[in-house]
DNA sequence: CATTGTGAACTCATTCACAGCG
DNA sequence: CGCTGTGAATGAGTTCACAATG
C-alpha cells in the first residue's frame, strides 16, 4: 500500500485528526481544501500534511488541494476505518460504563459488543448500553462468538495484566489499555495505553516549568 | 533545575512510568534498582533511563544503582507532584462522572473540588463523589475561589472550545481534553489531549497493517 | 568490578525549498 | 499561477560505547 520505508507513528495519529477536520469541512459545505489550510486547522506545518499523506499516495490536485470527501475516504481505507469493529471491554466499573455508552466509539464504527467483569455482584446485569455484564471466565468462548477483535481494558492495575494474559488466550492481539498499568505481551499483541494521570503528570511539570 | 536544553516530551512520560514502577519496587521491597531492571521493568533501553534521569541531575551510585525512594522522590519533584493539585471537571456526563470517582486521581493527588454543566437537570445536582454540580456560568467565580489549576474537559466536541475559553478568561492555563476535537489556546495555556477515538484509529491502523 | 553518566553516532521526524504539474 | 509532491537540510530523540567512579 504505501510506498516504501516505515511511516512514522506520529502521522498515523495526524492522519485521525485530518479526517476529524475533512469532517467539520464537509459539513460546513467545503468542497476543496489546501494543504495550507488543513494544516492551519490541525496545528501543524502544511509540508507536514503533505508528506504524512505522500506516504500513501497522491490524493491532491496540483494548483487547487484535495477534494474534501474523496480524501476522508482514502484516510478511511488507510486506516482502517471504513469498516466496523467489535470491541470487548473488560472491568465494568464507572470508567468501562462510560465509555459502553459513549456514543462517540458508535458513530465511529467502534462496536462495543460486550462487557465483562468478575464481580459477583455485577455478573448478569443489564446496563443501560442493553449489554448483559458476563463472567471473565468466559471471555474466550464470548469473545469468538461476537467476532472481538479489539479488547478494552478498564480494571484497576492490579487486574490488568491478567485480564491483558486472557485476552491473549482468546486471540485478541489489539488492546487499549485504560489501566495505570503497563503490561507486557508479546510482539503479536498491538496495545496503546491511555494512562490519563501520565499525562496529568505531563500537564503539572509544564506547569511547574513556565511559572 | 536542568543542565541545559531542552527536555524531550517522552521523556516526561516515562518519567512518570518509570515512578510507578519504582512504587511497585517499594512495594515488592526492593531497596536498590540499576537502570539495566528498571529499563526492563519498563520496556525501555537502559540508556534511555539514566539519559532521562541526567537531564535533572545525578542520582545515582555508580556500581550500585538507584535508591528506590531516593528517587521516587526526585521525579516526583520534577514532575511537580510532590504536592496536591486542583481539577475542575467541566461535563458532567458519564464520562465527567467517571473521573470523578476515580480513586486513581486522588491517590496521585489530583484532587476534583468541581463538577461544571450547564443542563438545568444537572445543575444542583449532588453526585456521589459528594460533589454539587454547578452552572457553568459560575466557572470564574469558582475557579478563584477554590484554587482550580487544571480544567478537564469531558464535554461533547461542540462544546469544548467554549468551555476552553471560559477556562482561559478565569486564568485556567492547564487543559486535559478528553472531547473529540482540537481546542485552539494562546501559547500560554498547555493543553493535553486523551481522544481514545484517535488511539483506537491507531489500533486499527495496525492491526490492518499486520494482516 | 558492576553500574552510572555522557559525548558521539545513529535513527527517526519535521521543515525547507523548489521542481513539477493541473 | 498556485498548490502539490518530494529530495535535501535540519532538528529531535534514541542508542552505542566507554571513561569515570563509588
Amino acid at each position: 500500500m504505501n510506498k516504501k520505508g516505515k511511516i512514522p507513528n506520529a502521522t498515523i495519529t495526524r492522519l485521525s485528526i485530518y479526517y476529524r477536520q475533512l469532517e467539520l469541512l464537509e459539513f460546513d459545505g467545503y468542497r476543496m481544501v489546501s494543504s495550507d489550510k488543513l494544516a492551519w486547522l490541525c496545528q501543524v506545518n502544511s509540508a507536514q500534511v503533505r508528506k504524512d499523506l505522500g506516504y500513501f499516495g497522491e490524493f491532491g490536485i496540483r494548483g487547487v488541494g484535495y477534494d474534501v470527501i474523496e480524501l476522508q475516504a482514502e484516510i478511511k481505507k488507510i486506516l482502517a476505518i471504513n469498516r466496523e469493529w467489535n470491541l470487548g471491554v473488560v472491568g465494568i466499573g464507572k470508567l468501562g460504563s462510560a465509555l459502553l455508552e459513549h456514543e462517540n466509539l458508535s458513530v465511529r464504527g467502534f462496536k462495543c459488543v460486550a462487557a465483562f467483569d468478575n464481580a459477583p455482584g455485577k455478573i448478569g446485569k443489564v446496563l443501560s448500553s442493553g449489554l448483559t455484564v458476563r463472567p471473565i471466565a468466559n471471555l474466550d468462548r464470548s469473545i469468538r462468538d461476537l467476532d472481538i477483535e479489539i479488547g478494552v481494558i478498564t480494571t484497576p492495575a492490579s487486574a490488568a495484566q491478567s485480564v491483558a494474559n486472557l485476552l491473549l488466550d482468546a486471540h485478541v492481539n489489539a488492546i487499549l489499555n485504560f489501566s495505570p498499568t503497563r503490561i507486557t505481551v508479546p510482539d503479536c499483541c498491538l496495545v496503546e495505553n491511555m494512562d490519563f494521570t501520565v499525562t496529568l503528570d505531563i500537564l503539572t511539570y509544564k506547569l511547574h516549568q513556565s511559572s
